[in-house]
RNA sequence: GGGGGGAUACCAAAGUGGCCAACUGGGGCAGACUGUAAAUCUGUUGGCGUAAGCCUUCGUAGGUUCGAAUCCUACUCCCCCCA
């Protein structure tokens, strides 16, 4: 294997970085490699406690996967035994345990969505219960003496609940330990984690220079903020886009964020290059409405390629801005000469939870018949042949009513 | 082991016998507006029903009462203080 000069790997490697720790150390282990022809490890752990990955959690996949392109060894745990813990980082409540079978099935699916950013071929995977459920009673002990009390509750999430009166059970100070347990046995070069998971990997740092090991490069990546412009972007605030999102959802999601969010999402969330990152910037000054357009449609090539963003931006523009029924709506048959209420129509097509909700709609002006409001909850339509009506509910449902 | 406090809808939080399907804030949804699915303003926010009305919901299970989220009993869970 041959490796890139040292310093245009640094650059690679800082790109999106909060912090490097430290970055001395960084170039001196990148320099032997190269020397060596020996790769790093990478290792980056993950909780598959939720198996649903967001644009959140690709900054830190993408900053893996840029180590496995640098042609570095990316190694993936699966916390499936520290998922038995719940790690407490930013947490203010105590996570409940998962059974072995969740975590199995949430470490399947999270593969799945990590393997669009990752390469899966060169990626080594492990789970971490494989010398952590090997553990002795006695082994824990000797390495929970290796930190105090003092230290742990200085961390602000512990501080703050137990200032809070929120409980903090024992359990959760051994979640750090585990993890830093983990780079021990595997030897990590690097740790990659976004910057709430300082504390934690810098235990790892701690633990294997206790070990004799040189410690690890800790390297952080800031949280993304979410789809509300405020708070991390996480599941619990429901201010997400999945990887898995649909194309449509996708691009109108990212169409949301406000105008200063789009030069950090581009350097978080794409491939473009330093040159270009310095032209973006520019241009969400000039032009934030088609930036933003730019970036909505690199995201979502990103996970659905180039034709489906394209057929998204479509999409958003008809919907959105034109309020147009799409094109692919779907399609609804009612026989020539019946009567339904709409009411009916809508609760049997699905589109809404309840009738309640409809009338609700209805009232607020947001049911519509080719383009005609319909306020009247006991509205009915009679079908006359070859007939073809678009309603539409709320902002984003549509469907399209055909008689036969 | 002893003492005290608490559990209310998606979240937070009022309510302490009828006016409570439950104040208020956040979130969600809708309308107006907009380059935008942003911001802002307004409305709305358990289910069934055209409606009158009915049904389900205030930790769980019983009870008192014409009537309970509110009173009583038991249970479960949580927090704090002292040891």
């Amino acid at each position: 294997m041959k490796f890139l000069p040292v310093d245009e790997q640094l650059q690679v490697i800082r790109r999106g970085a909060t912090e490097i720790i430290s970055e001395d150390e960084l170039a001196d282990r990148l320099n032997r490699s190269r020397k060596s022809g020996r790769p790093l490890k990478i290792k980056l752990g993950c909780d598959p406690t939720r198996p649903d990955l967001h644009l959140g959690h690709s900054v830190i996949l993408r900053k893996l996967r840029q180590f496995q392109d640098l042609g570095h060894q990316a190694i993936l745990i699966i916390g499936d035994f520290t998922a038995r813990i719940g790690d407490p980082s930013g947490q203010n409540k105590t996570r409940p345990p998962l059974s072995a079978k969740e975590i199995e099935d949430n470490a399947k699916t999270y593969l799945d969505q990590a393997g669009k950013v990752l390469d899966r071929e060169k990626l080594e995977i492990v789970y971490n219960s494989d010398w952590l459920a090997e553990m002795k009673f006695d082994d824990v002990i000797r390495l929970s003496s290796r930190l105090t009390v003092a230290r742990m509750i200085e961390r602000d999430d512990f501080s703050r609940r137990f200032e809070r009166n929120e409980p903090i059970s024992l359990h959760e100070f051994l979640y750090p330990l585990a993890q830093g347990q983990d780079s021990v046995h595997l030897e990590s070069d690097v740790e990659l984690g976004g910057t709430d998971q300082k504390f934690n990997l810098l235990v790892g740092r701690q633990l294997q220079q206790q070990d004799g090991q040189s410690p690890q490069v800790c390297l952080m990546t800031p949280l993304l903020v979410g789809t509300d412009g405020e708070k991390k972007m996480s599941k619990s605030y429901d201010n997400y886009i999945g990887i898995n999102e649909d194309p449509n959802n996708m691009y109108g999601k990212v169409l949301r964020i406000t105008d200063h969010q789009i030069y950090p999402w581009f350097e978080l969330l794409t491939d473009l290059d330093s040159d270009q990152l310095k032209e973006m910037k520019a241009k969400v000054k000039a032009d934030p409405r088609n930036t933003k357009h730019e970036l909505a449609r690199t995201i979502t090539a990103i996970y659905h390629g180039d034709e489906a963003a394209e057929k998204a931006r479509q999409h958003f523009e008809q919907t959105v801005i034109r309020k147009e029924v799409p094109d692919d709506a779907m399609e609804l048959s009612y026989e020539a000469g019946t009567t339904h209420r709409l009411l009916d129509i809508i609760a049997e097509a699905g589109l809404t939870s309840s009738n309640g909700e409809t009338k609700r709609l209805m009232k607020q002006g947001g049911v519509s018949l080719d383009e005609n409001k319909v306020t009247d909850k006991g509205y009915e339509i009679t079908f006359e042949a070859g007939q073809k009506l678009h309603l539409k509910v709320g902002k984003r449902k549509f469907a399209v009513l055909k008689a036969e």
